[in-house]
RNA sequence: GCCCCCAUCGUCUAGCGGCCUAGGACACCACCCUUUCAAGGUGGCGGCACGGGUUCGAAUCCCGUUGGGGGUGCCA
């Protein structure tokens, strides 16, 4: 039986201090159904041992949220757990008062030592009619016998058998709420429709279930979405694995490709494209069509899918996105000496060329500053005839008009006289002028930079030789 | 241990009984283009975990095996 309560999702993260990829899909996911629906995206923070600097995380969930196009305004919240205690205390009295619940007073060794090790609580204080004392838990008393379906968008109908279930805690004997129930007694608050969340939580969802209808309530319906994982195919963890969405986005990934790469784990869209527009998804997506399996997080293909949505960017746009790069406090030139109008000449040369936008300062740095060889490069390059390449360019450029094509014939007829073919003879005069073997067209760049510095620079590697 | 979930190219997936000698994308390889590196174009490599059923017919349904993952806390 389904409850009839108007379309309300929450979506919960915990305040760990960054945001997961994983949550982040499972962010999108909310926000997309809550959409299609009409209904409401309720954003909950978990906090319930709070004192930690919750202000500062939640800040950070709300950017992070921002960042994938889930804005303040356009959801519910934030709430906080913790602002439900006393609705957390009058349902746990009221589960004690209706017989769902009873004080135990078996200390953990206690247990331990008549149960064995992997077995759960054995309901010794189940029918003990104990009053709540000092040290004392609330136990839930699981209804023996018996099973519970969970009803699940993605999964189907899992069925679990009470007898596994042990009578869990409710709450501790210090008094304060467990999780399980705190969580329930929210939802409940909240008048959650749908909890859509990470398949981890599959397990315990029958002892939820057995919270909500105890409680009084038809439970919401469920849906657990796939796990992501990494190359190992264990669940993705902040220790070993890079997961931390902020960190995408310092590095220059673009939310629309975040968004469309994650909403590609475990769902895809009809046809053979997966690279769609984000009004697409919003039309077609469906909890129902997301597949069960767990998806390997995959950095490569995610790089790219950004370096797609890069290049399908506007000249202006891409130079616009570029600004928190090229003005950074980190960008390898000093502020003073960045020049605007350079840097658009080249964009549309580097645009191509990079994968993420934290590739384009390394990119164009020498039209800022002088960039030093590398030894590996300069021998490598460097080597006859290099000397004559140089004074023949240096000859040719001292006097030509100060154009690509004529720096180009210029270059390749010096090189024709050495018995280079184009591409081997610019080598010499790219790593002189950019500090680099590889980097964006020689010719458009030394028109960029000019004859001054770029006559002082193939002087002075000249000078090197 | 017990419970639950999962299983198509290396990876993400399409496929929901005949359209499949299994399609696409990333990665990889080759060739073309070329001013280094990219981008772009063309082509290639590569998969239904295994064993039984059901059916005229199975990647698709059922059972089992194996493998992987998750859960199992007076953590959240």
């Amino acid at each position: 039986m389904a409850n009839d309560r108007p379309f309300r999702v929450r979506f919960a993260p915990s305040p760990t201090g960054y945001f997961h990829v994983g949550g982040a899909r499972t962010a999108l996911y909310n926000a997309l159904v809550a959409k299609q629906a009409g209904g409401v995206f309720v954003l909950r923070i978990e906090d319930t041992d709070a004192e930690r600097n919750r202000q500062e995380w939640t800040d950070g969930i709300i950017s992070a949220l921002a960042w994938i196009g889930i804005a303040p305004g356009t959801y519910e919240g934030p709430h906080f757990q913790s602002e439900y205690a006393a609705e957390h205390s009058l349902a746990a009295a009221r589960l004690f008062d209706q017989g769902n619940a009873y004080y135990c007073d078996c200390s953990q060794e206690v247990v331990r030592a008549r149960v064995g090790e992997n077995k759960g609580y054995d309901g010794f204080c189940r029918d003990r009619g104990l009053d709540a004392g000092p040290g004392r838990p609330l136990r839930f008393k699981v209804p023996r016998p018996g099973s519970t379906t969970v009803v699940d968008l993605v999964r189907g109908e899992p069925l679990f058998d009470h007898d596994i279930i042990e009578d869990f805690i409710l709450l501790r004997g210090n008094g304060t709420v467990m999780f399980l129930l705190a969580n329930v007694v929210d939802d409940i608050s909240m008048r959650i429709s749908h909890v859509i969340r990470a398949e981890e939580h599959l397990p315990n969802t029958p002892k939820q279930q057995l919270l909500w209808e105890a409680l009084g309530h038809v439970p919401p319906v469920w849906a657990h979405v796939p796990l992501l994982v990494n190359e190992k195919r264990q669940k993705l963890s902040k220790r070993r694995d890079p997961v931390a969405l902020e960190m995408y986005r310092d590095q220059g990934y673009l939310p629309q490709a975040m968004k469309n790469y994650l909403m590609l784990l475990g769902w895809s869209p009809a046809g053979d494209a997966e690279i769609v527009p984000w009004s697409d998804i919003e039309r077609d997506f469906s909890l129902s069509d997301v597949n069960s399996s767990p998806a390997f997080f995959d950095v490569k293909k995610l790089r790219s899918f950004n370096a797609d949505y890069i290049r399908a960017l506007s000249h202006d746009e891409f130079v616009a996105v570029c600004q928190p790069w090229v003005h950074s406090l980190d960008a390898p030139w000093p502020s003073e000496q960045f020049d605007p109008a350079a840097f658009d000449r080249m964009a549309d040369h580097i645009q191509t060329r990079v994968e993420v936008l934290g590739d384009v300062p390394p990119m164009v740095d020498f039209l800022f500053i002088e960039v030093v060889p590398a030894d590996s490069d300069w021998d490598k390059v460097m080597k006859p005839p290099a000397a004559e390449m140089l004074d023949g360019v240096i000859g040719a450029y001292e006097a030509c008009p100060w154009q690509a094509e004529v720096l180009k014939a210029e270059l390749e007829a010096v090189g024709a006289t050495l018995g280079l073919k184009p591409g081997k003879a610019q080598a010499p005069a790219r790593l002189a002028v950019t500090g680099r073997s590889v980097g964006p067209p020689l010719y458009e760049s030394l028109e960029v930079l000019g004859r001054e510095r770029t006559l002082a620079r193939l002087r002075t590697a000249r000078a090197r030789l």
